[in-house]
DNA sequence: ATACAGCGTTGACCTACATCAAAAAACAAT
DNA sequence: ATTGTTTTTTGATGTAGGTCAACGCTGTAT
Protein backbone atom coordinates (compact mmCIF):
# COMPACT_ATOMS: atom_id res chain seq x y z
CA UNK A 1 0.00 0.00 0.00
CA UNK A 2 3.04 2.39 1.13
CA UNK A 3 6.56 2.03 1.79
CA UNK A 4 7.87 1.46 4.98
CA UNK A 5 8.33 4.24 8.02
CA UNK A 6 11.60 3.73 8.22
CA UNK A 7 13.02 3.57 4.38
CA UNK A 8 11.77 7.15 3.64
CA UNK A 9 12.89 8.52 7.94
CA UNK A 10 15.49 10.03 8.68
CA UNK A 11 17.32 10.22 11.79
CA UNK A 12 19.11 13.15 13.67
CA UNK A 13 20.18 14.56 16.56
CA UNK A 14 17.67 14.87 19.87
CA UNK A 15 17.39 17.50 21.74
CA UNK A 16 14.61 17.87 24.80
CA UNK A 17 16.42 20.42 26.24
CA UNK A 18 16.18 22.83 23.77
CA UNK A 19 12.90 21.62 22.00
CA UNK A 20 10.28 24.13 21.77
CA UNK A 21 7.63 21.83 22.51
CA UNK A 22 9.16 20.79 26.12
CA UNK A 23 6.39 22.67 28.05
CA UNK A 24 3.31 20.31 25.91
CA UNK A 25 5.65 17.32 25.84
CA UNK A 26 7.04 14.57 28.15
CA UNK A 27 9.90 17.07 30.06
CA UNK A 28 7.05 18.93 31.22
CA UNK A 29 7.86 19.20 35.41
CA UNK A 30 11.39 17.73 34.67
CA UNK A 31 14.42 18.74 35.97
CA UNK A 32 17.96 19.01 33.52
CA UNK A 33 19.38 15.40 34.57
CA UNK A 34 15.94 13.79 34.45
CA UNK A 35 15.51 15.00 30.58
CA UNK A 36 19.16 13.90 30.19
CA UNK A 37 17.87 10.27 31.10
CA UNK A 38 15.12 10.84 28.76
CA UNK A 39 16.92 12.01 26.15
CA UNK A 40 18.91 8.36 26.23
CA UNK A 41 15.72 6.54 26.37
CA UNK A 42 15.02 8.51 23.12
CA UNK A 43 16.30 6.19 19.65
CA UNK A 44 16.34 9.19 16.93
CA UNK A 45 13.81 11.67 15.08
CA UNK A 46 12.05 10.14 12.45
CA UNK A 47 10.68 12.28 9.14
CA UNK A 48 8.33 10.88 7.59
CA UNK A 49 6.43 12.28 4.75
CA UNK A 50 2.71 13.13 4.12
CA UNK A 51 0.33 9.54 3.14
CA UNK A 52 3.37 7.13 5.00
CA UNK A 53 2.55 5.10 7.82
CA UNK A 54 4.08 5.61 11.23
CA UNK A 55 3.46 2.32 12.28
CA UNK A 56 1.08 -0.10 11.33
CA UNK A 57 -1.35 -2.69 13.58
CA UNK A 58 0.67 -5.67 14.87
CA UNK A 59 4.14 -3.91 13.72
CA UNK A 60 6.49 -6.37 15.13
CA UNK A 61 8.45 -2.92 16.12
CA UNK A 62 6.73 -0.50 18.38
CA UNK A 63 7.46 2.56 19.93
CA UNK A 64 5.71 5.62 21.89
CA UNK A 65 6.02 8.68 19.54
CA UNK A 66 5.92 12.46 20.34
CA UNK A 67 5.14 14.98 17.22
CA UNK A 68 7.32 17.41 16.53
CA UNK A 69 5.87 19.26 13.93
CA UNK A 70 2.86 17.84 10.88
CA UNK A 71 0.29 15.95 12.36
CA UNK A 72 -0.24 12.29 12.46
CA UNK A 73 -3.69 10.06 12.27
CA UNK A 74 -4.67 6.62 14.21
CA UNK A 75 -6.97 4.64 12.57
CA UNK A 76 -8.71 1.12 12.43
CA UNK A 77 -9.59 -1.02 9.81
CA UNK A 78 -12.17 -3.46 9.32
CA UNK A 79 -11.67 -7.02 7.41
CA UNK A 80 -14.01 -5.10 4.77
CA UNK A 81 -11.79 -2.22 4.06
CA UNK A 82 -13.93 0.58 6.34
CA UNK A 83 -12.00 2.36 8.54
CA UNK A 84 -12.69 4.49 12.01
CA UNK A 85 -9.95 7.17 12.40
CA UNK A 86 -9.02 7.57 16.49
CA UNK A 87 -7.55 10.06 16.91
CA UNK A 88 -5.65 13.10 15.34
CA UNK A 89 -2.08 14.14 17.14
CA UNK A 90 -0.28 17.59 16.58
CA UNK A 91 3.12 18.60 17.66
CA UNK A 92 3.46 18.13 21.63
CA UNK A 93 1.64 15.18 21.17
CA UNK A 94 1.95 11.68 22.19
CA UNK A 95 1.08 8.42 20.64
CA UNK A 96 1.13 4.44 21.12
CA UNK A 97 0.35 3.71 24.41
CA UNK A 98 -2.16 1.01 22.44
CA UNK A 99 0.80 -1.24 22.09
CA UNK A 100 0.89 -1.78 25.91
CA UNK A 101 -1.26 -4.48 25.90
CA UNK A 102 0.42 -6.83 24.16
CA UNK A 103 3.70 -5.32 22.50
CA UNK A 104 1.89 -4.78 19.44
CA UNK A 105 0.28 -1.66 18.14
CA UNK A 106 -3.28 -2.15 17.65
CA UNK A 107 -3.61 0.46 14.93
CA UNK A 108 -2.60 2.32 11.78
CA UNK A 109 -0.69 5.79 12.12
CA UNK A 110 -0.67 7.32 8.97
CA UNK A 111 1.10 11.22 8.01
CA UNK A 112 -1.31 13.95 7.14
CA UNK A 113 1.51 15.62 6.18
CA UNK A 114 5.33 15.90 5.66
CA UNK A 115 5.72 15.27 9.53
CA UNK A 116 8.51 15.16 12.11
CA UNK A 117 8.52 12.90 15.29
CA UNK A 118 10.53 11.55 18.31
CA UNK A 119 10.72 7.63 18.77
CA UNK A 120 10.81 6.63 22.02
CA UNK A 121 11.67 3.09 22.59
CA UNK A 122 9.30 1.25 24.71
CA UNK A 123 11.20 -1.35 27.07
CA UNK A 124 13.84 1.52 27.65
CA UNK A 125 10.70 4.05 28.68
CA UNK A 126 9.22 1.92 31.10
CA UNK A 127 12.54 1.26 32.63
CA UNK A 128 12.78 4.83 32.93
CA UNK A 129 9.48 5.24 34.75
CA UNK A 130 10.36 2.23 36.87
CA UNK A 131 13.38 4.57 38.00
CA UNK A 132 11.78 7.40 37.73
CA UNK A 133 8.58 8.60 39.76
CA UNK A 134 7.94 11.98 37.70
CA UNK A 135 8.19 10.05 34.63
CA UNK A 136 5.97 7.94 35.70
CA UNK A 137 3.38 10.70 36.73
CA UNK A 138 4.13 12.35 33.36
CA UNK A 139 3.60 9.08 31.37
CA UNK A 140 0.40 8.28 33.49
CA UNK A 141 -0.97 12.06 32.87
CA UNK A 142 -0.33 11.44 29.66
CA UNK A 143 -2.24 8.38 29.26
CA UNK A 144 -5.00 9.74 31.55
CA UNK A 145 -5.54 12.22 28.98
CA UNK A 146 -5.35 9.72 26.19
CA UNK A 147 -8.63 8.25 27.64
CA UNK A 148 -10.30 11.22 28.59
CA UNK A 149 -10.16 12.27 24.66
CA UNK A 150 -11.46 8.88 23.75
CA UNK A 151 -14.56 9.31 26.17
CA UNK A 152 -15.44 12.58 24.49
CA UNK A 153 -15.01 11.14 21.53
CA UNK A 154 -17.55 8.25 22.54
CA UNK A 155 -20.06 10.65 23.67
CA UNK A 156 -19.43 12.79 20.87
CA UNK A 157 -20.04 9.65 18.69
CA UNK A 158 -23.07 8.42 20.53
CA UNK A 159 -25.13 11.08 21.41
CA UNK A 160 -24.99 14.30 19.14
CA UNK A 161 -26.17 14.99 15.86
CA UNK A 162 -23.84 15.81 13.19
CA UNK A 163 -23.95 19.61 13.86
CA UNK A 164 -22.99 19.15 17.55
CA UNK A 165 -20.07 17.55 16.68
CA UNK A 166 -19.05 19.83 14.49
CA UNK A 167 -19.31 22.58 16.74
CA UNK A 168 -17.28 20.06 19.71
CA UNK A 169 -14.80 19.42 17.17
CA UNK A 170 -14.01 22.95 16.15
CA UNK A 171 -14.54 24.46 20.08
CA UNK A 172 -12.36 21.74 21.37
CA UNK A 173 -9.79 22.71 18.28
CA UNK A 174 -9.63 26.20 19.35
CA UNK A 175 -9.24 25.22 22.61
CA UNK A 176 -6.29 23.23 21.69
CA UNK A 177 -5.14 25.97 19.64
CA UNK A 178 -5.26 28.76 22.50
CA UNK A 179 -3.09 26.18 25.18
CA UNK A 180 -0.05 26.06 22.61
CA UNK A 181 -0.50 29.86 22.49
CA UNK A 182 -1.65 30.64 18.65
CA UNK A 183 -5.26 31.84 17.83
CA UNK A 184 -8.19 30.19 19.48
CA UNK A 185 -10.21 31.82 16.33
CA UNK A 186 -8.72 31.49 13.21
CA UNK A 187 -6.43 28.33 12.39
CA UNK A 188 -6.05 25.88 9.66
CA UNK A 189 -7.76 22.09 9.77
CA UNK A 190 -4.86 19.85 10.05
CA UNK A 191 -7.35 17.12 8.10
CA UNK A 192 -8.87 17.05 5.13
CA UNK A 193 -12.69 16.15 4.93
CA UNK A 194 -12.98 13.31 4.41
CA UNK A 195 -10.44 12.07 7.69
CA UNK A 196 -12.63 14.83 9.88
CA UNK A 197 -15.71 13.45 8.35
CA UNK A 198 -14.61 9.90 9.68
CA UNK A 199 -13.14 11.18 12.48
CA UNK A 200 -17.10 12.66 13.19
CA UNK A 201 -18.55 9.71 12.39
CA UNK A 202 -20.60 10.95 9.09
CA UNK A 203 -20.51 11.11 5.28
CA UNK A 204 -18.18 13.95 3.84
CA UNK A 205 -21.55 15.40 1.89
CA UNK A 206 -23.19 16.22 5.31
CA UNK A 207 -19.77 17.25 6.89
CA UNK A 208 -19.53 19.85 4.35
CA UNK A 209 -23.25 20.71 4.52
CA UNK A 210 -22.60 21.31 8.26
CA UNK A 211 -19.69 23.51 7.74
CA UNK A 212 -21.93 25.94 5.13
CA UNK A 213 -24.47 26.19 7.76
CA UNK A 214 -22.03 27.24 10.47
CA UNK A 215 -21.11 29.81 7.99
CA UNK A 216 -24.51 31.15 6.57
CA UNK A 217 -25.41 31.82 10.55
CA UNK A 218 -22.11 33.42 10.55
CA UNK A 219 -20.60 31.51 13.47
CA UNK A 220 -17.88 30.62 11.33
CA UNK A 221 -16.10 31.71 7.76
CA UNK A 222 -14.27 28.57 5.64
CA UNK A 223 -12.29 29.03 3.14
CA UNK A 224 -10.61 25.51 2.43
CA UNK A 225 -8.66 24.58 5.49
CA UNK A 226 -8.77 28.14 7.04
CA UNK A 227 -11.31 28.37 10.10
CA UNK A 228 -12.55 31.87 11.20
CA UNK A 229 -14.26 31.48 14.49
CA UNK A 230 -16.45 34.98 14.37
CA UNK A 231 -19.02 34.17 17.22
CA UNK A 232 -17.28 31.33 19.79
CA UNK A 233 -20.11 31.81 22.22
CA UNK A 234 -22.95 30.76 19.54
CA UNK A 235 -20.38 27.68 19.09
CA UNK A 236 -19.70 26.61 22.27
CA UNK A 237 -23.86 26.76 22.52
CA UNK A 238 -23.93 24.75 19.76
CA UNK A 239 -21.59 22.57 21.18
CA UNK A 240 -22.72 22.38 24.98
CA UNK A 241 -22.74 18.78 25.40
CA UNK A 242 -18.86 18.95 25.61
CA UNK A 243 -18.20 18.58 29.93
CA UNK A 244 -14.70 20.58 29.88
CA UNK A 245 -12.43 22.40 27.56
CA UNK A 246 -11.01 19.31 26.82
CA UNK A 247 -6.86 19.52 26.99
CA UNK A 248 -4.78 17.11 24.83
CA UNK A 249 -4.82 16.17 21.50
CA UNK A 250 -8.26 15.64 19.43
CA UNK B 1 -29.14 11.77 44.03
CA UNK B 2 -27.66 8.46 45.32
CA UNK B 3 -26.14 7.45 48.98
CA UNK B 4 -22.49 7.75 48.92
CA UNK B 5 -21.14 4.37 48.13
CA UNK B 6 -18.67 4.33 51.62
CA UNK B 7 -21.55 4.48 53.34
CA UNK B 8 -22.79 0.89 51.87
CA UNK B 9 -19.68 -0.39 51.98
CA UNK B 10 -18.31 -3.00 54.33
CA UNK B 11 -14.43 -4.00 54.81
CA UNK B 12 -13.11 -7.09 54.24
CA UNK B 13 -9.91 -9.25 54.74
CA UNK B 14 -8.15 -8.74 50.99
CA UNK B 15 -6.74 -11.94 49.87
CA UNK B 16 -5.54 -12.55 46.44
CA UNK B 17 -3.49 -15.28 47.19
CA UNK B 18 -6.96 -17.07 47.15
CA UNK B 19 -9.01 -15.34 45.07
CA UNK B 20 -10.85 -16.93 42.64
CA UNK B 21 -10.17 -14.02 39.47
CA UNK B 22 -6.46 -14.14 40.36
CA UNK B 23 -5.59 -15.12 36.70
CA UNK B 24 -7.34 -12.36 35.28
CA UNK B 25 -6.84 -10.02 37.35
CA UNK B 26 -3.52 -7.87 38.56
CA UNK B 27 -1.91 -11.21 40.21
CA UNK B 28 -1.51 -12.77 36.80
CA UNK B 29 2.04 -13.99 36.62
CA UNK B 30 3.33 -12.53 39.63
CA UNK B 31 5.22 -14.06 42.73
CA UNK B 32 3.97 -15.15 45.92
CA UNK B 33 6.52 -11.99 47.00
CA UNK B 34 5.02 -9.48 44.83
CA UNK B 35 1.15 -11.18 45.76
CA UNK B 36 2.30 -9.49 49.14
CA UNK B 37 2.70 -6.07 48.28
CA UNK B 38 -0.19 -6.18 45.85
CA UNK B 39 -1.98 -7.33 48.87
CA UNK B 40 -0.71 -4.09 51.18
CA UNK B 41 -1.33 -1.85 48.48
CA UNK B 42 -4.97 -3.01 48.15
CA UNK B 43 -7.29 -0.50 50.93
CA UNK B 44 -10.18 -2.80 51.43
CA UNK B 45 -12.68 -4.91 49.48
CA UNK B 46 -15.80 -2.88 49.15
CA UNK B 47 -19.11 -3.67 48.74
CA UNK B 48 -21.61 -1.36 47.06
CA UNK B 49 -24.91 -2.13 46.50
CA UNK B 50 -27.11 -1.85 42.57
CA UNK B 51 -27.46 1.44 41.75
CA UNK B 52 -24.84 2.72 44.11
CA UNK B 53 -21.89 4.80 42.50
CA UNK B 54 -18.62 3.17 43.20
CA UNK B 55 -17.08 6.79 42.26
CA UNK B 56 -18.50 9.96 40.75
CA UNK B 57 -16.72 12.30 38.40
CA UNK B 58 -14.57 14.82 40.17
CA UNK B 59 -14.38 13.01 43.46
CA UNK B 60 -12.06 13.67 45.74
CA UNK B 61 -10.51 10.25 46.33
CA UNK B 62 -9.63 8.13 43.68
CA UNK B 63 -8.14 4.44 43.15
CA UNK B 64 -8.28 1.90 41.01
CA UNK B 65 -11.09 -0.90 41.41
CA UNK B 66 -10.91 -4.66 40.73
CA UNK B 67 -14.39 -5.81 40.12
CA UNK B 68 -14.99 -9.39 42.37
CA UNK B 69 -18.69 -10.14 41.50
CA UNK B 70 -21.49 -8.06 40.44
CA UNK B 71 -21.32 -5.83 37.49
CA UNK B 72 -19.95 -1.95 37.03
CA UNK B 73 -20.95 0.56 34.31
CA UNK B 74 -18.66 3.82 33.94
CA UNK B 75 -20.80 6.68 31.73
CA UNK B 76 -20.03 10.36 30.96
CA UNK B 77 -22.90 12.62 31.35
CA UNK B 78 -23.49 16.07 29.88
CA UNK B 79 -24.40 19.77 31.25
CA UNK B 80 -28.08 18.17 30.10
CA UNK B 81 -28.57 14.99 31.34
CA UNK B 82 -27.57 12.70 28.66
CA UNK B 83 -25.20 10.12 28.99
CA UNK B 84 -23.00 7.75 27.27
CA UNK B 85 -22.24 4.68 28.80
CA UNK B 86 -18.29 3.80 28.39
CA UNK B 87 -18.12 0.39 29.58
CA UNK B 88 -19.01 -2.55 31.55
CA UNK B 89 -16.66 -4.14 34.20
CA UNK B 90 -17.00 -7.87 35.14
CA UNK B 91 -15.55 -10.06 37.33
CA UNK B 92 -11.69 -10.16 36.60
CA UNK B 93 -11.85 -6.09 35.17
CA UNK B 94 -10.17 -3.83 36.47
CA UNK B 95 -11.47 -0.06 35.84
CA UNK B 96 -10.40 3.75 37.44
CA UNK B 97 -7.42 4.24 34.87
CA UNK B 98 -8.79 7.33 33.64
CA UNK B 99 -7.74 9.33 37.24
CA UNK B 100 -4.39 8.80 36.40
CA UNK B 101 -4.54 12.36 33.92
CA UNK B 102 -5.28 14.09 36.80
CA UNK B 103 -5.50 12.86 39.75
CA UNK B 104 -9.87 12.78 39.55
CA UNK B 105 -12.03 10.67 38.00
CA UNK B 106 -13.48 11.79 34.80
CA UNK B 107 -16.07 9.69 34.88
CA UNK B 108 -19.15 7.93 36.90
CA UNK B 109 -19.19 4.37 37.90
CA UNK B 110 -22.51 2.93 39.16
CA UNK B 111 -23.61 -0.70 40.19
CA UNK B 112 -25.60 -2.44 37.97
CA UNK B 113 -26.14 -5.42 40.60
CA UNK B 114 -25.38 -5.77 44.16
CA UNK B 115 -21.57 -5.28 43.31
CA UNK B 116 -17.88 -6.77 44.95
CA UNK B 117 -14.49 -4.72 43.91
CA UNK B 118 -11.24 -4.59 45.14
CA UNK B 119 -9.78 -1.02 46.45
CA UNK B 120 -6.33 -0.08 45.27
CA UNK B 121 -4.54 2.96 46.83
CA UNK B 122 -3.32 4.81 43.22
CA UNK B 123 -0.25 6.51 45.13
CA UNK B 124 0.97 3.03 46.65
CA UNK B 125 -0.29 1.29 43.55
CA UNK B 126 2.28 3.86 41.10
CA UNK B 127 5.11 3.13 43.97
CA UNK B 128 4.48 -0.35 43.53
CA UNK B 129 5.11 -0.31 40.17
CA UNK B 130 8.24 1.86 40.32
CA UNK B 131 9.49 -0.96 42.12
CA UNK B 132 8.39 -3.90 40.37
CA UNK B 133 8.56 -4.02 36.38
CA UNK B 134 6.30 -7.02 36.60
CA UNK B 135 3.54 -5.14 38.13
CA UNK B 136 4.14 -2.12 35.64
CA UNK B 137 3.72 -4.56 32.94
CA UNK B 138 0.52 -6.14 34.21
CA UNK B 139 -1.03 -2.47 34.72
CA UNK B 140 0.39 -1.01 31.22
CA UNK B 141 -1.41 -4.49 30.01
CA UNK B 142 -4.44 -3.23 31.29
CA UNK B 143 -4.35 0.13 30.20
CA UNK B 144 -3.21 -1.30 26.83
CA UNK B 145 -6.41 -3.23 26.82
CA UNK B 146 -8.36 -0.62 28.03
CA UNK B 147 -7.63 1.45 25.06
CA UNK B 148 -7.83 -1.23 23.15
CA UNK B 149 -11.47 -1.78 23.70
CA UNK B 150 -12.58 1.81 23.53
CA UNK B 151 -10.85 1.61 19.93
CA UNK B 152 -13.22 -1.13 19.27
CA UNK B 153 -15.80 1.12 20.75
CA UNK B 154 -15.44 3.75 18.48
CA UNK B 155 -15.04 1.32 15.88
CA UNK B 156 -18.22 0.21 16.61
CA UNK B 157 -20.50 3.80 16.90
CA UNK B 158 -18.57 5.10 13.89
CA UNK B 159 -18.81 2.58 11.41
CA UNK B 160 -21.17 -0.16 11.90
CA UNK B 161 -25.45 -0.33 11.66
CA UNK B 162 -27.59 -0.97 14.62
CA UNK B 163 -27.59 -4.58 13.56
CA UNK B 164 -23.87 -5.18 13.74
CA UNK B 165 -23.21 -3.36 16.52
CA UNK B 166 -25.65 -5.74 18.69
CA UNK B 167 -24.16 -9.15 17.17
CA UNK B 168 -20.54 -7.55 17.75
CA UNK B 169 -20.94 -7.24 21.44
CA UNK B 170 -23.11 -10.26 21.18
CA UNK B 171 -19.72 -11.94 20.00
CA UNK B 172 -17.17 -10.45 21.54
CA UNK B 173 -19.51 -11.21 25.33
CA UNK B 174 -19.83 -14.73 24.39
CA UNK B 175 -15.60 -15.03 23.86
CA UNK B 176 -15.37 -13.17 26.94
CA UNK B 177 -16.74 -15.93 28.80
CA UNK B 178 -15.37 -18.97 26.86
CA UNK B 179 -11.96 -17.11 28.25
CA UNK B 180 -13.79 -17.48 31.96
CA UNK B 181 -14.54 -20.35 31.88
CA UNK B 182 -18.34 -20.07 31.20
CA UNK B 183 -20.76 -21.05 28.24
CA UNK B 184 -20.22 -19.33 25.35
CA UNK B 185 -22.99 -20.07 23.80
CA UNK B 186 -25.55 -19.25 26.72
CA UNK B 187 -25.42 -16.24 29.18
CA UNK B 188 -26.69 -13.54 31.03
CA UNK B 189 -26.85 -10.06 30.20
CA UNK B 190 -25.48 -8.03 32.89
CA UNK B 191 -26.93 -4.92 32.04
CA UNK B 192 -30.55 -3.63 31.34
CA UNK B 193 -31.67 -2.59 27.68
CA UNK B 194 -31.50 0.89 28.37
CA UNK B 195 -28.16 0.31 29.10
CA UNK B 196 -27.24 -1.47 26.59
CA UNK B 197 -28.97 0.61 24.06
CA UNK B 198 -26.70 3.90 25.20
CA UNK B 199 -23.51 2.18 24.77
CA UNK B 200 -24.08 0.86 21.80
CA UNK B 201 -25.33 3.85 20.43
CA UNK B 202 -29.00 3.25 19.43
CA UNK B 203 -32.41 3.77 21.17
CA UNK B 204 -34.13 1.27 23.46
CA UNK B 205 -36.65 0.28 21.20
CA UNK B 206 -34.20 0.15 17.96
CA UNK B 207 -32.48 -2.27 20.14
CA UNK B 208 -35.17 -4.44 20.90
CA UNK B 209 -36.01 -4.85 17.56
CA UNK B 210 -32.52 -5.97 16.60
CA UNK B 211 -32.68 -8.59 19.06
CA UNK B 212 -36.16 -9.72 17.73
CA UNK B 213 -34.92 -9.95 14.08
CA UNK B 214 -31.88 -11.83 15.60
CA UNK B 215 -34.45 -14.29 17.08
CA UNK B 216 -36.22 -14.80 14.02
CA UNK B 217 -33.21 -15.88 11.99
CA UNK B 218 -32.42 -18.33 14.75
CA UNK B 219 -29.31 -17.00 15.35
CA UNK B 220 -30.10 -16.37 19.01
CA UNK B 221 -32.95 -17.20 21.50
CA UNK B 222 -33.45 -14.38 23.88
CA UNK B 223 -35.71 -14.85 26.91
CA UNK B 224 -35.49 -11.51 29.34
CA UNK B 225 -32.14 -11.05 29.86
CA UNK B 226 -30.91 -14.98 28.95
CA UNK B 227 -28.87 -15.24 25.87
CA UNK B 228 -28.80 -18.53 24.06
CA UNK B 229 -25.92 -18.42 20.63
CA UNK B 230 -27.54 -20.67 18.38
CA UNK B 231 -26.00 -20.05 15.37
CA UNK B 232 -22.78 -18.23 16.16
CA UNK B 233 -21.34 -18.35 12.96
CA UNK B 234 -23.85 -16.45 11.27
CA UNK B 235 -23.90 -14.30 14.30
CA UNK B 236 -20.17 -13.90 13.70
CA UNK B 237 -20.68 -13.26 10.03
CA UNK B 238 -22.98 -10.37 10.92
CA UNK B 239 -20.60 -8.73 13.09
CA UNK B 240 -17.76 -9.28 10.63
CA UNK B 241 -16.53 -5.66 11.33
CA UNK B 242 -15.18 -7.04 14.35
CA UNK B 243 -11.06 -7.33 14.07
CA UNK B 244 -9.97 -9.77 16.86
CA UNK B 245 -11.59 -11.55 19.24
CA UNK B 246 -11.46 -8.43 22.00
CA UNK B 247 -9.93 -9.29 24.85
CA UNK B 248 -10.85 -8.09 27.73
CA UNK B 249 -13.76 -5.61 29.32
CA UNK B 250 -16.87 -4.66 27.22
C1' DA C 1 -55.21 -12.16 44.27
C1' DT C 2 -54.74 -7.21 43.07
C1' DA C 3 -52.61 -3.09 42.15
C1' DC C 4 -48.75 -0.64 40.76
C1' DA C 5 -44.21 0.52 38.81
C1' DG C 6 -40.60 -0.47 35.81
C1' DC C 7 -38.98 -2.84 31.88
C1' DG C 8 -39.42 -4.70 27.27
C1' DT C 9 -41.72 -5.28 22.87
C1' DT C 10 -44.32 -3.91 18.86
C1' DG C 11 -46.52 -0.73 15.57
C1' DA C 12 -47.10 3.73 13.01
C1' DC C 13 -44.95 7.60 11.62
C1' DC C 14 -41.31 10.92 10.67
C1' DT C 15 -36.80 13.02 10.20
C1' DA C 16 -31.82 13.30 10.19
C1' DC C 17 -28.65 11.68 7.64
C1' DA C 18 -26.75 8.52 3.92
C1' DT C 19 -26.54 7.76 -0.79
C1' DC C 20 -26.45 8.93 -5.50
C1' DA C 21 -25.32 12.20 -8.98
C1' DA C 22 -23.14 16.12 -10.85
C1' DA C 23 -20.93 20.41 -10.87
C1' DA C 24 -17.32 23.42 -9.17
C1' DA C 25 -13.06 24.33 -7.15
C1' DA C 26 -8.36 23.22 -5.98
C1' DC C 27 -4.30 20.86 -7.01
C1' DA C 28 -0.78 18.32 -9.67
C1' DA C 29 1.61 17.12 -13.75
C1' DT C 30 2.97 17.97 -18.26
C1' DA D 1 -1.90 27.45 -19.93
C1' DT D 2 -3.96 22.71 -20.42
C1' DT D 3 -5.31 18.57 -18.97
C1' DG D 4 -6.40 15.21 -15.73
C1' DT D 5 -7.11 14.02 -10.80
C1' DT D 6 -8.72 14.81 -6.38
C1' DT D 7 -11.34 17.39 -3.09
C1' DT D 8 -15.28 19.93 -1.83
C1' DT D 9 -19.79 21.58 -2.37
C1' DT D 10 -24.64 21.40 -3.68
C1' DG D 11 -28.95 19.21 -5.00
C1' DA D 12 -32.36 15.34 -5.27
C1' DT D 13 -33.91 11.19 -3.34
C1' DG D 14 -34.13 7.13 -0.23
C1' DT D 15 -33.88 4.83 4.16
C1' DA D 16 -32.23 3.40 8.73
C1' DG D 17 -33.36 4.30 12.77
C1' DG D 18 -35.41 7.79 16.02
C1' DT D 19 -39.73 9.26 18.24
C1' DC D 20 -44.29 8.71 19.91
C1' DA D 21 -47.75 5.82 21.64
C1' DA D 22 -49.82 1.74 23.32
C1' DC D 23 -49.59 -2.64 25.20
C1' DG D 24 -47.78 -6.85 27.65
C1' DC D 25 -44.83 -8.89 30.93
C1' DT D 26 -42.26 -9.31 35.53
C1' DG D 27 -41.61 -8.45 39.90
C1' DT D 28 -42.84 -6.27 44.32
C1' DA D 29 -45.84 -4.64 47.79
C1' DT D 30 -50.21 -4.64 49.86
Amino acid sequence: MKTAPLQTAKKSAVACHNCSLSELCLPRGLTSEELDLLENAINKTVKIKKKDYLFHRDDQQHSIYAVKAGAIKTSLSTPDGEEQILGFYLPGDLLGFDAFANNRHTCDAQALDDTLVCELNIDSFQELCGKLSSMRGQMMRQIGAEIEREHMLLLTLGQMRTEERLATFLSSLSERNRERGFSSTEFNLPMARHDLANYLGMAVETLSRMFSRLQEENIIAVQHRLIKIQEMDRLKQLAHHTCRPAGDAL
